[in-house]
DNA sequence: TGTACATCAGTGAACGCGCGTTCACTGATGTAC
DNA sequence: TGTACATCAGTGAACGCGCGTTCACTGATGTAC
């Protein structure tokens, strides 16, 4: 049961191998993944990363696993530390998701753009993770709705009662309203996100900092977020 | 000066060999791209294609282009046709602009998908096609503008000068109060298709057509257009 | 209209590369007595 | 505490694959007289 030696190098070498596969990603500013390419880097040789992963599948799967479970503890930092009214908080953390997509391009990637050439991400094990992300934005908006700083939305019936079943029956934290907000507010940052990292947004709109500002902001107060008191 | 017999014959084969390529990465679902299986599936040799592209980033830039030329052509195909007042002609384009990505999944990743990997586009190619999109979005605007069916948004000054450049010497046609409306409102629906078109809107929303329709109007609808009379 | 020549499409072999994965193996690290 | 054995990390060679690109070549299609 107590963790040996071996176990704890055993470990930690299951993590390196992830580092060094993110920081490889990173430096080919892609999701791609050679595992030859792991092992050297590493001192090793290819076949012995096959004592830790049985296949690539498997590595890449662990590799998304982690990158949703790192930018929701991001937004859970920001979150934290966040202080000010409701629309300052609420601004920090979308800005704490943008700046964990610019600061990880490839994780990003990895977690919401183009499938890898081969590879289906299992649902079981990254759907959980992905609706974190989600969870901490109702959880705010839950707040703001509280406070009377978020006007009460009408949700369409249909969505209702999907977003009853997305809550699931453990956690009742976040009301309808919250969630179907973090929802709808959800499109146009990640829109702004998807272009960005893509280089599809500087020509268009220039100042990318002032832009993703403005337009939050902007859209946000007519969704009925009151962000200035 | 006239076409030759083997010139048409050659511009044929330029076409059939984007058509095929286009089509096999239909198949495969993803934007890769190999000038071997191309070849194969027209019954040639791998060589002979560098009669018609002398590398394979030359055809992947010429897919590009055609990609977002297509597109364009499909949104001016849906405002000719269009009827109706401005919320119904504008819907109308913003529906078809979403048809034409799931039905050209693999042709809208090439467009603003992941970049390939040890691939660039040239700007100087893709700029000028990818603007014709966002330009029939703000005539549509401009229209709603003039008929007193879209309210006058507050553009921020530095963001005027930007669309001043972006507008260029040349087109005078939309005003920068239509191509503003256009570029903030590009993102929620730009945001909505890139979560669709890689899996991760079903999920989270249940039924996407529903979904697509209701968001689209509401913050339409909030950014001050009007789409029902 | 027929002939000589130039142009061009396409072939087949080869180069050099990288990849994921398997397999039988060596040594070192642990465990049981 | 020391010895015999089991477990496990890692190696090196190999399999079989696909890729983009080059090169010298063969035939067919065109052009000029």
């Amino acid at each position: 049961m107590t963790a040996t030696r071996r176990d704890q190098v055993r470990a930690a070498t299951l993590e390196e191998i992830k580092a060094v596969a993110r920081q490889q990603m990173a430096a080919s500013g892609t999701a791609d993944l050679s595992l030859r390419a792991v092992a050297r880097s590493m001192g090793l040789t290819a076949p012995a990363l096959y004592r830790y992963y049985p296949n690539r599948d498997a590595l890449v799967t662990a590799l998304i696993v982690d990158a949703f479970n790192a930018l929701a503890d991001h937004l859970e930092a920001a979150q934290a530390v966040a202080t000010g009214n409701f629309g300052e908080r609420f601004m920090a953390v979308i800005a704490a998701y943008r700046g964990w997509a610019l600061a990880h391009p490839v994780d990003f990637q990895l977690i919401y753009g183009n499938p890898i050439i081969g590879y289906e991400a299992p649902r079981e094990e990254t759907v959980p993770a992905a609706s974190r992300n989600l969870a901490i934005l109702a959880e705010l908006l839950a707040e703001g709705l509280a406070e009377g700083k978020v006007e009460q939305p009408r949700v369409p019936a249909w969505f209702v009662q999907h977003l009853e079943t997305l809550r699931g029956p453990g956690r009742q934290s976040a009301p309808i309203e919250a969630l179907y907000l973090s929802v709808v507010g959800w499109m146009p940052l990640h829109g702004i996100l998807m272009l960005e990292l893509f280089n599809h947004l500087q020509p268009v709109v220039g100042q990318t900092d002032a832009f993703f500002a403005h337009t939050m902001c902007h859209l946000y107060t007519q969704m009925g977020l009151n962000l200035s008191e």
